[in-house]
RNA sequence: GGAGGGGUACCAAAGCGGUCAAAUGGGGCGGGCUGUAAACCCGUUGACUUCGGUCUUCGAAGGUUCGAAUCCUUCCCCCUCCA
């Protein structure tokens, strides 16, 4: 028999919450993080003004970081979103102002604070913006140094390259120059924070393997790459869209009553899956409660993913509001809410002008489609006229009605 | 460069002079059943509407015609085969 050493707990937990896809070198990585506490780093794109549950595989895996005593660092993109990159892109793609890129980094930066650790200085997160260090590269030292290490045999065979040559897509040579980019923030990463791990999505497979190939040829050490699986719900779609939009992970974009009930309404088959990869809930102790109660755990799961991002007030104050609206079928007081004025003087104003104005539907047509089928309701109670008309009587001693859309969107509608 | 096929609503795909706001399937949305689940069933799915209609849509721009998604011209894009 070989030596045999379990797997490193940090490897064994990423495994145990289903957040492995494929490592460079899973042994000596292994090994490597048994013997020293290492800085390991995630790159995050900014070219959305927020993140959403997209990312947030991403984001658990630089806490689980910090949880075994790493220390992570996050990577913005600042200078790589001013290229793009091309990877599942078929076209280039809209080029960012200066301006919206520094406000996305802004807040970006905000949310993933908000779940990183900032209290012990062995695990607090490295913030860095490889901007700082690409925009000044001298190009031909930069090609001499880093370029002669690339072969553009090997990199147009790379899927992101590929796919778009195969379709006769015009791929920029700045876009080509995305990869090499993306590997040299690894290299300057290793160089400066002895940085030795990088993880990813599954789509940056490549790159993460060029930074490591490119970091044992201009330094010859050993650096690693972990990915995490591309997750689909049970249903096949894509985890962070829904038809309704994003799921964003920022307050002002989606509410934290949103974003709760968004973890209270993942399918059944999701709900054990998503409680090993979203919450902080050891992963026996998940499997011990796996056969209770399907609905009391997708409320555990909505109350542990919520109070991660928003607070634990905020997590409870969405599921006492969830209970009111669902159960008791009364006004929850964090339910999303619009305020209203009545003119007494003029017409009061009609049930559709009212979800016009609640943002909820921005379509008339659609609007009177909804009334027809019964599929709005006031005060739980069903209105089918389109010509219904609000009135003061309407509101109960708050000033409040309550205003639902379908089973599941309900506004309060505030009198002012 | 040569030969052919094709671009239709969120997606796939029919239509090939009027009855076309455009079949059908998927998805979405609403209703029913339930558990704020899945599956299933029903309805709906361009916008505006005084519910009579009106306006905008079938790659783009022009043209023919009383009338075009459908015919003609030019342009743009995609796919397959040959070189």
């Amino acid at each position: 028999m070989w030596n045999y050493r379990p797997m490193n707990k940090f490897l064994k937990e990423f495994k145990d919450r289903g957040y492995f896809y494929q490592c460079t070198s899973e042994k000596e990585l292994s090994d490597l993080i048994d013997k020293e506490k290492i800085k390991g780093y995630i790159g995050f794109d900014c070219t959305a003004e927020s993140l959403h549950v997209g990312s947030l595989l991403q984001i658990m895996c630089l806490r689980l970081m910090q949880k075994h005593g790493h220390r992570p660092i996050v990577l913005i993109g600042g200078g790589t979103t001013r290229i793009g990159d091309p990877s599942g892109k078929d076209k280039t793609r809209k080029i960012l102002t200066e301006k919206e890129i520094e406000k996305n980094i802004k807040n970006i930066e905000e949310i993933l604070k908000k779940f990183l650790d900032n209290s012990d200085p062995k695990t607090k997160p490295i913030f860095v913006n490889n901007y700082s260090w690409l925009k000044e590269l001298n190009y031909i030292s930069f090609l001499r140094d880093i370029g002669k290490h690339f072969t553009i045999n090997k990199m147009l065979t790379f899927e992101s390259v590929k796919s778009r040559l195969d379709r006769e897509q015009s791929l920029s040579y700045m876009e080509f120059n995305y990869m090499i980019l993306q590997a040299y923030d690894f290299l300057e990463l290793n160089n400066k924070e002895n940085c030795m791990l990088q993880i990813g999505g599954s789509d940056q497979w490549g790159n993460i393997v060029n930074g490591t190939e490119l970091i044992k040829r201009y330094s010859n050490k050993h650096a690693y790459g972990l990915t995490t699986p591309l997750i689909t719900l049970a249903s096949g779609a894509k985890m962070g869209k829904t038809e309704s939009g994003a799921i964003w992970l920022d307050e002002n974009l989606l509410s934290s009553y949103d974003y709760w009930q968004f973890w209270r309404n993942v399918d059944d088959r999701d709900v054990i899956k998503f409680l090993k990869m979203f919450s902080d809930l050891d992963v026996e102790e998940i499997n011990k409660i796996k056969n209770e109660n399907i609905n009391k755990l997708k409320i555990k799961l909505a109350n542990e993913a919520t109070s991660m991002l928003h607070g634990n007030d905020k997590a409870l104050l969405a599921e006492k509001t969830a209970k009111k609206t669902f159960e008791e079928n009364s006004l929850g007081e964090n339910l999303p809410s619009i305020k209203i004025k009545l003119n007494s003087n003029e017409k009061n104003i009609s049930i559709v002008d009212l979800i016009v104005l609640s943002k909820l539907e921005n379509s008339k047509s659609e609007i009177r489609r909804l009334l027809k089928g019964k599929g709005i309701k006031i005060n739980n109670e069903a209105i089918v006229d389109d010509k219904f008309l609000i009135k003061e009587n309407l509101f109960d001693k708050n000033k409040s009605l309550k205003l639902s859309i379908g089973k599941k969107k309900h506004l309060k509608v505030i009198l002012t």
